[in-house]
DNA sequence: CTATATACGGAACGATGTTCCGTTTATCAA
DNA sequence: TTGATAAACGGAACATCGTTCCGTATATAG
């Protein structure tokens, strides 16, 4: 899977050339970042990775010139592999089902990488590729599964599927190791949420 | 108000003899650091705190050794006040509805507050003492609305307070201008959840 | 093999949190 | 009133971090 990383994932091949030794520190610098991320979030110190992968903070900055550069390059791959699975949930289960259970594929996601919660809500400009790769994969994959189950009757409708993923990110940040269950199960109460229609109706 | 601030908020007299100068640079700091926070978020450097309030440093560090001190000493009213409007909503509304609506103050507190909900769970030591006097005041005041709203038979039971008002510190942290509307919505989609019971009860 | 565009590395800068200690001063007792 | 002294003050100093910049090294084309 590492060798894949470092064949086809940085830039198949844009117009001009690239210089081997870019491309070597480039596949070297996603392998460490997707290491140091593992153990110590996204926020972990730029000269932390740069040194783990062996070059200096200004090759570092040349290829990811944004620190969001950098997490889209490494969580690409699983950002998509969330999105496809809204498809195969939708094909395999009822409508609100198949929301819920992406739901909480989504909070897997999120809890599993410590700090990308903070930094997708930071506002910080130096973040804002960041969610704007969220939107274009994550919202239509939600979007498809929120109409689906509106036409089924299963949900409320006029729901706002960034609002939900944006809540759902919010509770899947986590520090602690409890952290996850907890926004499963608050996740779980969202999605009840929108199954719930009484009198008293809250939102909507 | 700000009289009162500076003559009982701090330290109604703890045995020893406080020095007036002390007791008037701990005022001051505290004046300075409500104003701070209200335009740069709880997040401000600390310089600045200090430099607004005319003092060094070290003398901010003295008052405030943690982070959280400072915070937590300029928001307790905020915080107290929050937790009193329980009771009053308890007594004016049916226990669900009164619920719904602490929980949109709570909203209303946490959003006004900006980067006080990423403080509340960043997990950095130096803000440890803030979640505790959260859960100290508001966790028993939600405590006493959830038992009400379970024994009337208005809600599931089987929810825990600190799992609630964690989530909603978590959605009502916010960066741009239409966050408490967005924190608005998901928080009531929250509390039906907590009104739904069908078959397909996702949590509980 | 050489020229040159490209990339590299890390020193340097500015902002920040935090500590430390020489200096100042409020308080109290004589 | 006046000195002694414990307490508090202030800000320099240190460590860490993100980010920029530019002299140096080198991969590649011809």
């Amino acid at each position: 899977m590492a060798r894949e990383l470092e064949t086809k994932d940085a830039e198949p091949a844009a117009g001009k050339r690239v210089r081997a030794d870019a491309q070597r520190n480039m596949d070297g610098l996603l392998k460490a970042a997707m290491e140091v991320f593992a153990v110590s979030g996204v926020d972990a110190p730029v000269r932390e990775i740069a040194s783990k992968a062996g070059v200096g903070v200004g090759t570092l900055y040349r290829h990811f010139p944004q620190r969001s550069d950098l997490i889209v390059a490494v969580f690409r791959r699983e950002i998509d592999a969330c999105a496809d699975a809204a498809e195969a949930l939708a094909a395999e289960y009822p409508p609100a089902e198949a929301l819920a259970r992406w739901m909480q594929r989504f909070v897997d996601f999120i809890s599993a990488k410590r700090g990308l919660s903070s930094a997708l809500h930071s506002g910080d400009p130096a973040y804002e590729p960041l969610p704007a790769y969220f939107d274009q994969r994550l919202r239509p994959a939600l979007e498809n599964l929120l109409q689906a189950a509106e036409e089924a009757g299963e949900i409320r409708s006029g729901v706002d599927p960034t609002d939900l993923l944006h809540a759902v990110a919010r509770l899947s940040g986590t520090g602690d190791a409890t952290g996850k269950d907890h926004a499963r199960r608050m996740v779980a109460l969202l999605v009840d949420g929108l199954r719930y229609r009484g009198d008293n109706e809250t939102a909507g």
